[in-house]
DNA sequence: TATCCTTACGGAATTCGTAAGCATG
DNA sequence: CATGCTTACGAATTCCGTAAGGATA
């Protein structure tokens, strides 16, 4: 080519820097994630660095380790460009087949098994045609795949790292439950106290998910320590357990269903835990399918496609 | 290639649409201004027109007419996208070369003649390595050249146009004033009205120039109807025609120079026109060298690096 | 030694531009 | 009929992937 100063960089090559940070630094990895050649990632990182004129990544012999000083923020430019080409590709496929696509939500087992079921299947009966894909992960996950950009919704309890590109909306407001086999003690002495809860075992939800810093702190004020006899990753789980005994359970609320789980009795804990709030999330300048508002809509229907719009145009 | 889904457009085809778009749909002259041929922008425009899945213009035959509904939007984000790879390769520079490379300014007669030579004079001491371009134009092209992105920092007096994309900061304040020839009956009538002004022929600013709206609204508001006897791009050309006897000349009072204007006489006018302010614009979202930023404040020392960011940043 | 990056090189795919064909005003 | 867009097709360029070479932990 003749040397013009035209910006001569492509997609792919931004593609591969993108892929190249996210896989820490590993070549192979970021060639098998693009489904390319190490060879090709290799010359294409070099190509770009020359077009540029500088070095993009910190090197010593022949291994990448990190990220210069320009880099980050040649980085960090490539993944604005890369987003907006994305919407890009969105932004057609609404024009194109306004209802039909992927609607791909990253959300915990919570919310998967005991929110999300009703509002998927209004969603469903008014989008036959959209693709629903539910990631189940955890909060940390579901940050990552949404910066990523692989995700278009996010729905969990807790942190949702305060990153900086990801804007959440407040859910809905629950709090904690205590379910125990029936005839257990704790039904017969009138609204339970953190003290004789923690008289028995607590089985209760890992660290980290739904709302269990919640009750941690409820304990910790009071200056009781449980024994957190076990500690699962979803209510499904804690029920099974507390159902053979061993211990009392203590676990959303909402996942506590009269119908289903006749082995097991819920005392309600409102008074016990401070409550907890499920937020929904999303990737600030992600561009968003008409359905993925329509969707948020079904999840609380103050949070129409304007005000979401304005929320992410505001700072 | 394998219909994988990933994004396969390239920066041509977007450069191409861009270009398609300011070129009023002439593929022909998109093509030159690309430096490229006509059958490969046709082509180029098919097979994004095809990966979108979308028709991007209205086409009446085989004349490209306009934008159409999906288009106008994918062209919104090929110019999101476009910008940013610009922006890119300015930070690369900013980099590798920090000190070096080329300062555009688009800017009025008057500016670029009585205003920024003094400015330019220590900018030039500082930065010795940086090619400064004047890009002399209109308030109209200088807000064209803005969006356009050849051009980092614009200058006038007059409506930058309202466009969400240019960001204007103050720059300084005038008013106009009243060059006669010595011996004039308005020097000897104590302070002129614009009764007494209005008594000769007039020699001013075209439409649309340095406050020229100013001086018209003057004359309004008093009811009386100046003799606009020859109307000039520049105070120069005024200046020469009042040296001449043709009228008495209205311009902004920088634009008079004692010693250079011997011939002539001013006269303040602070108390007759509306003061005027000439304002720096840039572009919104695009990336300014550094010393852009130092040149913006040598013009006004408040308007510093981080204002100026800060400001970018709101909406 | 196993992993990982770079370079070399041949082949595949894309892009480009000339030229001819055709539509529009 | 002059301008402008499209298509065709050969040439130039770029991109890709295999394979070999060399560096690192």
């Amino acid at each position: 080519m003749t040397d013009w100063g035209l910006p001569d960089m492509n997609f792919q090559q931004l593609r591969i820097i993108r892929e190249t940070v996210r896989r820490n630094f590993n070549l192979t990895e970021a060639a098998q994630a693009l489904m390319t050649s190490q060879s090709g990632v290799s010359k294409h990182i070099r190509d770009l660095e020359e077009e540029l004129g500088l070095e993009i990544f910190v090197r010593r012999g022949k291994r990448l380790l990190g990220l210069t000083e320009p880099g980050r923020e040649v980085v960090v430019i490539a993944e604005r460009v890369l987003l907006e080409s994305e919407n890009m590709m969105q932004v057609s496929q609404q024009f194109s087949k306004s209802d039909t696509g992927t609607l791909t939500i990253a959300t915990t087992h919570t919310q998967a098994r005991y929110t999300l079921p009703a509002v998927i299947a209004k969603f469903k009966t008014a989008y036959p045609d959209v693709r629903l894909v539910l990631h189940q992960a955890s909060p940390k996950e579901i940050a990552q795949v949404l910066i990523e950009g692989s995700t278009d919704l996010g729905i969990a309890t807790d942190t949702l790292e305060d990153n900086a590109g990801i804007l959440t909306f407040p859910y809905y407001t629950w709090s904690h439950g205590v379910v125990v086999p029936p005839g257990h003690p704790l039904l017969s002495a009138g609204k339970p106290t953190l003290e004789s809860i923690a008289e028995h075992p607590v089985i209760t939800y890992d660290e980290g998910l739904t709302g269990r810093a919640r009750i941690d702190q409820a304990f910790e004020r009071a200056g009781i320590v449980p024994d957190i006899a076990m500690s699962a990753l979803d209510a499904d789980v804690i029920k099974a357990y507390v159902e053979l005994g061993l211990g009392v359970g203590i676990i959303a609320s909402m996942a506590f269903d009269p119908a289903r789980d006749r082995g097991l009795e819920l005392i309600d804990g409102g008074h016990l835990f401070e409550p907890s709030t499920s937020s929904l999330a999303i990737r600030r300048g992600r561009f968003l399918r008409s359905y993925v508002y329509r969707f948020i809509e079904l999840c609380v229907p103050e949070l129409t496609e304007a005000s979401v719009r304005r929320a992410e145009a505001s700072i």
